[in-house]
DNA sequence: ATTATCTATAGATCTATAGATAATGC
DNA sequence: ATTATCTATAGATCTATAGATAATGC
């Protein structure tokens, strides 16, 4: 199974990954890290182990980058959050369960790639793609909580909101207080059931429903 | 009151305010607009209308601009925040009070200048002063968390955090939704205290010492 | 022949400094 | 004389493209 084309003069990708997910998770850290305006096209390639121009072979440029990055990263939130929404357990169980799953996933990961949904550079139409995905999972989020208080979708937004924002809070977070507690996610979980005045859920019936959901998606 | 100096190329500033403040509010603008790392000196001094050397006279670089713009920013939540404590009202409305004063500072002003706080640059050494004037915010938010439910600082911890998140959850929230409502600051204010447990507040008592605490504050 | 990579580079910035200049103040 | 500004520019990037090259596949 040797590989195709010439090959890099800094020697093979030792990753086992593709030159594409080697660009990506370069983007990850250095984005991160030093920021998307101030990373440039040779740091990047460099860091992914490839020379300046090879990037162009698969990205367009730097926002095709973040775009790529950004969608690989909404994307399990949504599917989470499509498959919990029609469930049979109890609204508040659910609710429970999609915040825990979110903040787990914002705190996981080597680099803190949430912080790129503050990028202002987002603003471009370039990234529609991305704010399209990230408004299907707040719309999980509305409906969840419209079931739950028995409400509109309109009644619902400012509690849903508050509680969406409160989940995505583990982005600011972890970039000023680092590695967040384990503990976190079911915390910012119970949190959320108390501003939107529901009643409690286990924890254990919470992650069984986590991890029950888990289970049943699809691996990528 | 004729000026000193050399006139602007570009016509006075018809603004009023200094060169300082001139460049700071366009870095306000340009930083959470197009980006820190993608805005260049040059781009930074047309928005204040001077030539780019221009802005070397008063600050020795962007960072410079960053780090004053972001002390201009934190400043007055700490101010609050260090006067809130050792008032005299119970400990719910001042940590209603306090949480509502920094949603409404945060939702204020043209710029999300809150923004800022997630810019990756941060990490560099030369923004220690900034770190630590908003640990002072988040001392305050630890201690007043702490005596509201008898706990030493380390087991208010994750509440305090918490609860602190949630306020500064509207900083992504602007960034996503736009112009969030007036009702915004009070309501995160009563879901601050319902995930800490604590009985609330009503918005007329809550409001009216947010109201005598930043009467007694200097202006600047 | 196809592919993934490379090297080289043109042209466009971008930063920071040197030194000139157009005001007021004394 | 002092001040705030300007113009000009050296040297350092940075982006995007052109064209070469070192592999495998047929």
């Amino acid at each position: 199974m040797a590989k195709l084309g010439r090959p890099r003069a800094k020697g093979p990708s030792e990753s086992g990954r593709s030159t594409e997910e080697d660009i990506l998770l370069a983007a990850a850290k250095l984005f991160t890290e030093i920021g998307y305006g101030s990373t440039s096209t040779h740091r990047l390639a460099d860091e992914a182990g490839l020379s300046q121009a090879t990037m162009y072979h698969y990205f367009a440029g730097k926002k095709d980058v973040l775009l790529a990055l950004l969608l690989e990263t909404v994307r399990p939130s949504v599917t989470f959050a499509q498959a919990v929404v029609p469930r049979p357990e109890p609204t508040a169980a659910r609710i429970w369960a999609l915040c825990a799953y979110d903040a787990r996933l914002l705190l996981s990961g080597r680099h803190n790639v949430g912080a790129l949904y503050l990028v202002p550079e987002l603003s471009d139409d370039h990234f529609t793609p991305f704010h399209a995905e990230r408004k299907k999972l707040y719309i999980a989020y509305r409906k969840l909580v419209g079931e739950a208080l028995g409400l509109g979708a309109r009644e619902a937004h400012p509690l849903a909101s508050a509680a969406f924002g409160l989940v995505e809070s583990v982005i600011l977070r972890r970039r000023t207080e680092g590695r967040l507690p384990q503990s976190t996610p079911p915390l910012i979980a119970d949190s959320a059931l108390r501003i939107l005045g529901l009643d409690p859920v286990t924890h254990s019936a919470g992650d069984a429903l986590v991890e029950e959901i888990g289970a049943e998606l699809p691996v990528d």
